[in-house]
DNA sequence: TACCGTTGTTTACGCCGTTTACGTTTGTAC
DNA sequence: GTACAAACGTAAACGGCGTAAACAACGGTA
C-alpha cells in the first residue's frame, strides 16, 4: 500500500502510475460497482485512453486478480492496526478484536470483500500453495488471527479433540496445514491438530456471517445483523472456553 | 421446472421457449463459466439471434435473476427428493441429510450456487420481504430446513437461550422472522426465539463451510473437505443436543 | 378471407477488451 | 551535446457485447 519503490525516477513514477491505476479502478468498484471497473472506464478516469493501461496489466483479468491479491493485505493493515493498541496479555479481547474488526471492514468495503471471498471468476489462480509468493497478502491475513488464536491457546488452553479422534484423511491435513504455517510463522506455538480443527471451524463461523451479512443473505431475517454478530461471537467464544463474560464492541 | 402451464397452445410454445432460454443458460453457466452467458450465446445455441430473446426477457439481467430464483427451487426439489424416504420420526437424519445434500448440490453445482448465494451482482433485488411472491422459491427452500429443525425440536428439545438472555434488538427482529414463518407454515410448532437463534447459527456454519469450499477458499488448508465437513456437522449436531453417534454419510 | 397480435430478423448504436502501428518522451552512453 | 533505445501513450481497427427500432412472416380469430 505504502511501500516506497526501490530503483531510480524511472520506476518510481511507474509504480506511481499503477498505484493510480488500481485506486481508480477500486474507486469505481466500490462507488459503481464491479461492472463498471472497465479499462475504458478507468484510463477515462486518469485522463488517458485504454490500451495504455497495457504497459502496466497485460489484461483486464490480471489487474482483478492483482486488486484481488491486494485486497487482503488491505485487510491485515486494518487488522493489525486495530490490534496496535491491545496489550498482548489479553487473548481473547485482541481475538475478539479482530473478528469485530473483519466485519467491520468487511461492510465497510463489501465490494472489495466480495473481491476476495466471493465466487472466482473463472481463471483467477485459487490458493492451493500458500508457499506461492503470490499469496503473500493472504498469508499475512491468515496470520492475523493464526497468531491471535495461537496466543489464546498458549494463555488458555481449552479442551479439544484428540488426534486419534479426528478422521485419518482430516488429521492428515490439519497436520500439513499446522507444519506449513509453522515454517512460515516460526514464532507460533505447536499446536495439537485438535486446536488447529477449531480454528478453521471458527474461521468458518466467522466467515459465513460476515460473508451472509455482506451478500445481504440475512436480510431474509434481520434488518440488523450487529447484535446477531455479537450472539455468533459468544458461541464461537464458548467453543474457545471463553465463558467469561465478553468485553462489549468498541460502540 | 416441470409445472405445466396453463392456457392454449400459443401459451404453451411460449412457456417451452423460455424454458429452453434458461435451460441454455444453465447449461452455459455450468460448462463455460458466467461470462458466457450472453444473450448472443444463448440465441446462437438456439439457433436464432439475439433480439428474439427480448420477446421473453426485458433485459439480460432479468434473465439472470430468474434463473437465480429459479436455483431455490432446484435446490429445494433436491433436498425434498433427499428427504422423501426418511421417515418423519428420524428427526436427526432427516436435518442431517437436508444439509449433506445441501452440500453435495453446491458441489455438484457450484456456478448455479453462486448464483443464488454468492455476491449479487448490483441491480439484483435482495430478498427483504419474504412474502414477496418473487421469492417463492427461497421460501420454499428456507422451509425445508425450518420444517426439520422444527421437527427436531418438538421432538428432542435442547436447552436454548431465555428469551430475557437474548439482546432486545435482536429478540424482535427473531420474533418477527418467527411469526413469518409461521403465517407460511402453519404446521410449524411454536418456536422459542432462542431455538431461532440456534437455528440461524446453524444455518450460518452450513453456509459457511460450504460456500467455503464451493468457492475455494478452503484450498488454503484443505485437499479434501468431506471429513471437515463431517467435523462441522458434528459440531453443529452438537449444539442440537445430538451427542449420540451420527449416522454415517450414504457414501 | 381479412386482420392483428406474436414472433423473429435485420440493421444500427455505443459500449467493451484487445491488437497493431505509430509518434513522443526520457534516461543513458558516448 | 548528441545519438540511441527503451518506455510511454495515442489513434485506428476488430470482433463481441447489450439493446433499440424498423420490418417481415406467421397464426389464431372474426
Amino acid at each position: 500500500m505504502s511501500a516506497i519503490p526501490a530503483g531510480g525516477r524511472r520506476e518510481r513514477v511507474r509504480a506511481a502510475t499503477v498505484q493510480e491505476i488500481k485506486a481508480t479502478a477500486r474507486r469505481l468498484l466500490a462507488q459503481e460497482g464491479p461492472q463498471a471497473v472497465t479499462l475504458r472506464a478507468i484510463a477515462r478516469e486518469m485522463g488517458m485512453t485504454a490500451p495504455g493501461l497495457y504497459r502496466y496489466f497485460p489484461s483486464h483479468e490480471d489487474l482483478w486478480e492483482e486488486l484481488c491479491h491486494d485486497t487482503y493485505g488491505a485487510m491485515a493493515d486494518a487488522l493489525e492496526e486495530a490490534l496496535a493498541g491491545i496489550p498482548g496479555d489479553q487473548v481473547e479481547l485482541r481475538l475478539l478484536t479482530a473478528a469485530r474488526r473483519f466485519r467491520s471492514w468487511a461492510v465497510e468495503h463489501p465490494r472489495d470483500f466480495g473481491l476476495a471471498f466471493g465466487m472466482p471468476l473463472p481463471g483467477l489462480s485459487q490458493v492451493k500453495d500458500l508457499t506461492d509468493p503470490a499469496h503473500l497478502s493472504g498469508m499475512r491475513f491468515a496470520l492475523v488471527f493464526t497468531r491471535a488464536f495461537g496466543q489464546l491457546w498458549s494463555a488458555r488452553p481449552f479442551p479439544v479433540l484428540q488426534e486419534e479422534e479426528i478422521a485419518p484423511a482430516l488429521a492428515e491435513q490439519l497436520r500439513r496445514y499446522r507444519d506449513a504455517m509453522a515454517a512460515a510463522e516460526p514464532g507460533l506455538p505447536d499446536l495439537p491438530l485438535g486446536v488447529v480443527l477449531v480454528f478453521l471451524q471458527a474461521w468458518v463461523q466467522l466467515y459465513g456471517v460476515v460473508t451472509m451479512e455482506v451478500f445481504g443473505h440475512l436480510g431474509f431475517c434481520l434488518t440488523d445483523v450487529q447484535d446477531f454478530f455479537e450472539a455468533q461471537l459468544t458461541s464461537v467464544a464458548a467453543a474457545l472456553g471463553i465463558t467469561r463474560t465478553l468485553p462489549g464492541p468498541t460502540a
